[in-house]
DNA sequence: GCTATACTGAAGCAATCGCTTCACTATCTG
DNA sequence: CAGATAGTGAAGCGATTGCTTCAGTATAGC
């Protein structure tokens, strides 16, 4: 079993790359072939390869090959979870200063007793 | 100037890493000093401020250094940008996944003519 | 069956990462 | 001032990354 702290660790460092990140940007728009994929990276269909299983073990993009042409789709509901990480962080910190904000107002109001 | 890819690049690189995530789990919390970020984190002092510096280049933490300690705050406008990157990605696809669905209702409205 | 296509796999290699230790500098506190 | 506290900086080192090339396999189309 995938503990939830390194499944992040993948999905992340999945996204940290620019052509990566240009594959799942391909991808959220259909599915693609492998050499669709490489198409506007620089870069031999080997590298493209491996950024791939890069992706995959991350579970951020699912794949089937049928014939000679592996197929790839993104798969959502994994990017929903980096999403949720990252909302969950910031609204978080944005309460706290909601907090603070009414803190402070209600000592503006009763002042110094 | 930083290009917006580079950003993302930092931003999700930074991500990356659990004992980083967790520095940004308490930061999120409110404002610590790095001796306070460094106290769960199994590893050298040196280490935690390796990744503190880490963190605020991808612009995820800010810090000050006030008498001899260094206190960080979490830059929510930074991680705001990552969480949209990833759900553009995701709602271009539902988007996707909509249009498809109407598209094979019409087909099964109107049937083989 | 022959050739082109679409990958696949392994080895290798330079660059980067995530630490460590050790030595050092400020800044409080009594 | 003497010590304790909070962090800084550099060197070093093994592991991981991001490629490359080269050699191979499995389909597809003629």
């Amino acid at each position: 079993m995938l503990h939830q702290s390194d499944q992040l660790d993948l999905m992340f460092q999945a996204l940290a790359d620019p052509g990566r990140r240009l594959m799942v940007e391909r991808l959220s728009k259909g599915p693609a072939s492998v050499s669709q994929l490489a198409e506007p990276l620089d870069m031999s269909l080997s590298a493209v390869v491996q950024h791939l299983q890069v992706l995959e073990a991350s579970g951020l993009v699912r794949t089937e090959k049928v014939g000679r042409v592996r197929t790839c789709t993104i798969e959502p509901k994994t990017l929903g979870q980096a999403e949720k990480w990252i909302a969950d962080r910031r609204t978080q910190w944005e309460r706290r200063l909601d907090r603070l904000g009414e803190y402070l107002a209600g000592q503006s109001d009763k002042p110094t007793r």
